[in-house]
DNA sequence: ACGGCTCACACT
DNA sequence: TAGTGTGAG
């Protein structure tokens, strides 16, 4: 008889996967006579035979480990196979165990939510798979139990001790009057086992599993039999694993932390930790860290397994250790180089693969002077906005360097710009890009939404005047836009800046974003909803008029824009340009172009009044229109911004500029286009939108948006149309 | 003169 | 926010 579900369970199912020696299993993939041979991974093979970063189970048996040395390796295993790491660029590159690493999660996150916790290890909660199993196929009930499955290790069971450890796992599988908890248990463990025979198959690779009900105890258990195993915790052995074990085991105590609990606590395993109330604990270790602490001595860990199957940032370094660090502003620069193109490649891979765009650049670097007084000073992290294309991330890192230089050696820096060096050093340089947000397909989807809304409504609500105000004193500094790359030319050379004023010109950057055929996937899919919308929003608003004739007419030439006079040369405001384009897909295509080069290549920004109106006998749209006028503040800003191109500086615009929101579903030439101003959309709009286009309306517009919650009883239409009402 | 290169996240 | 620090593998 199947056990009640608790009343107030909160019962989860967790698995932790790891792969085995994951390096050296993708080279033992891709060269198989090296399978069953002492195998050890290795990158750079000049230096004392190179640093091992990944050891083959058989080499660990002849006491090889990580962290050695190549030479070391061979002494005490002559026969070992060093393979090393693909190099590119002059450096390691893992691109070869990443997409390894795509290819695991692609068979793991089939069963239930998935979070790829490294380049080999995921977590997954299958809680709503094994609910599902032990409803429709308890396993009390199968005839027979994969042999995998009996081959998982249950703690607690004495297994190990008997003649047959799979009939003892298989018993208990299968036992009827177990508790809720170790059923749910028993059904992971068989999906678990399923599930590593699945990667096994379409990978070639093993790995190990831990299955318990959280993620430090999974994670604990996945690490407890290797290679090729899986390990269970039910919960009523949970204390008795946690009483003895040394507390720097645990995920996060392996460092300081764990150290201070050591030596200030007086704690030795996680058993040690229970004496201590979650008071005192806080009071040490602050709130959030102490009752953390207080709740893994008790086994209980409440994060959830995030869905994310994709990393959060990318990253490309590398280090100069001893001799080879860096003196001249010339190798800092030519290793940037590498590595932005590193970056920028993985960059256009995100993009292609899986639409997704990153939106911050960071730069770091660590250092050492020579005048050794302040020498444990470090160098500082950087960071602005992120302009895709190789060359225009190596000109942006290159001016965070030298943004962190000037810092770093403070009052010390003459000369600092001197090819000849002066006491500095660099002993290692990477770059990241991080803020990586989907592109909404929403950007294609809220594109055909217009359509629908064009032919269907128009609006007579107008921005009220303090809106203008408001509008105007908002403090987005970010211009995005988009253009065809093969415009897009930067023709700033790599003359020196002035530094004295970079910093404050840093974070604050215009740029376009090519994004290739990023809107090309969307598909007429989404024609229903759109029309259910349409209909939705014709009922809630009252007056409206038909934009068809518009839509059909916004065939708008360049001379028509001058005519109208709404062109951004006349705005002086910048905009959020996001365009389709159906060029390739290699990453010199991705341009993001300051604004005011598009300007000098006769590029044309166009704003959504250039949607032809109708002759001007609307007082809405001179309401718009004030929007459009130059204010006083934002024409001195932008001598600035002349002014900082003049400087070389990295495409910087000062504060005080509200962004725009350009949509072009046919491409830059000939296309249509709509700008929308970030800062005047209201939040109240998007709330109208079909829910799916919300969502990635917002992963757009966070970073560019700050909240802004002020209601103001708008309309869609009214932000995101020309109007032409009454 | 070496563990290199990535990642995530908490804190401020 | 941007920047620092910790921790992991």
């Amino acid at each position: 008889m199947p056990v009640a579900k608790p009343e107030s369970s909160d019962v989860r199912i967790i698995a932790h996967v790891d792969m085995d020696c994951f390096y050296v299993q993708v080279e033992q993939r891709k060269q198989p006579c090296l399978r069953g041979l002492p195998t050890a991974v290795v990158q750079y093979n000049s230096w004392k035979g190179g640093g091992l970063i990944a050891v083959g189970y058989e080499a660990r048996k002849f006491g090889v480990k990580r962290s050695m040395r190549g030479d070391e390796a061979k002494k005490v295993c002559p026969q070992i196979q060093l393979i090393q790491v693909p190099v590119a660029r002059g450096k390691a590159d893992l691109k070869t165990y990443r997409d390894a690493g795509s290819e695991v999660v692609r068979v793991l996150s089939k069963k239930g939510r998935c979070e790829r916790a490294s380049i080999d290890e995921v977590y997954l909660d299958l809680t709503d798979a094994a609910e599902a199993m032990l409803v429709e196929t308890p396993p009390e009930s199968m005839e027979a139990i994969d042999v995998e499955a009996l081959k998982s290790h249950v703690l607690g069971l004495d297994q190990e001790e008997q003649s047959d450890g799979q009939e003892c796992v298989r018993k208990w599988l299968t036992k009827c009057d177990s508790d809720y908890r170790d059923k749910l248990l028993a059904c992971g463990t068989l999906i678990v086992a399923e599930l590593r025979m699945q990667v096994l198959k379409e990978t070639e690779f093993t790995c190990s599993a831990g299955i318990a009900h959280n993620k430090m105890l999974a994670k604990l258990a996945s690490a407890m039999n290797k290679p090729a195993q899986q390990t269970v915790v039910p919960l009523s052995c949970v204390k008795g694993l946690l009483d003895s074990l040394p507390i720097k085991k645990m995920k996060q105590l392996g460092g300081k932390l764990g150290s201070s609990l050591e030596s200030d606590l007086g704690v030795n395993t996680v058993g040690d930790l229970l004496k201590f109330p979650e008071q005192k604990l806080q009071e040490r270790y602050g709130i959030n860290t102490g009752t953390w602490l207080w709740n893994i001595a008790r086994g209980s860990s409440g994060e959830e397994v995030q869905c994310r199957l994709l990393p959060n940032s990318h990253g490309s370094g590398k280090s100069f250790p001893g001799p080879q660090a860096l003196r001249t502003i010339a190798s800092v620069q030519h290793w940037l180089t590498e590595l932005s193109e590193e970056l920028s490649e993985r960059l256009s891979s995100d993009l292609d693969q899986n639409r997704r765009m990153a939106h911050t650049l960071t730069f770091h670097a660590t250092a050492y002077r020579l005048s050794d007084s302040d020498s444990h000073k470090k160098f500082p992290s950087k960071s602005c906005p992120l302009r895709y294309g190789a060359a225009k991330i190596q000109e942006d890192a290159l001016n965070l360097f030298k943004a962190g230089l000037r810092d770093y050696l403070g009052s010390y820096r003459a000369n600092i710009l001197g090819d000849s060096n002066n006491g500095w050093r660099i002993t290692s340089l990477s770059v990241s890009a991080s803020k990586i947000m989907t592109i909404p397909s929403g950007m294609c989807s809220i594109t055909k939404y217009l359509h629908v809304q064009h032919s269907s409504c128009t609006s007579s609500e107008q921005p009220q005047d303090n809106d203008i105000q408001e509008t105007a004193l908002h403090s987005g500094c970010t211009n995005y836009s988009v253009m065809d790359s093969n415009e897009a030319h930067d023709e700033r050379t790599g003359e020196e800046m002035k530094i004295e004023d970079e910093h404050d010109r840093l974070g604050c950057t215009d740029y376009s974003v090519d994004l290739c055929e990023a809107f090309d996937k969307s598909t007429g899919e989404e024609k229903e909803e759109k029309a259910t919308h349409r209909c939705n929003l014709d009922e809630e608003e009252g007056e409206r008029g038909s934009w068809k004739d518009e839509v059909m007419d916004r065939s708008c030439s360049s001379k028509e824009l001058e005519k109208d006079g709404i062109v951004l040369e006349t705005t002086q405001l910048p905009v959020v340009t996001v365009s389709k384009f159906c060029s390739g897909s290699n990453e010199s295509e991705f341009q993001i172009i300051p604004i005011e080069e598009q300007k000098s290549k006769n590029t044309r920004i166009t704003s959504p009044l250039c949607m032809k109106r109708n002759k001007s006998k609307d007082k809405g749209t001179a309401s718009i229109l004030r929007f459009f006028k130059p204010d006083l503040s934002s024409a001195s800003r932008n001598q600035e911004v002349a002014e900082s191109m003049q400087d070389n500086s990295p495409s910087a615009v000062p504060d005080g500029h509200s962004s725009e929101l350009r949509l072009s579903d046919h491409g830059a030439q000939g296309g249509e286009i709509w700008n929308y101003k970030v800062d005047e959309i209201d939040i109240s709009v998007i709330e109208e939108l079909p829910p799916e286009i919300q969502k990635e309306l917002w992963s757009w517009l966070r970073p560019h948006k700050r909240s802004n919650t002020a209601n103001r009883g708008s309309t869609i239409a009214r932000y995101f149309l020309p109007s032409k009402s009454s």
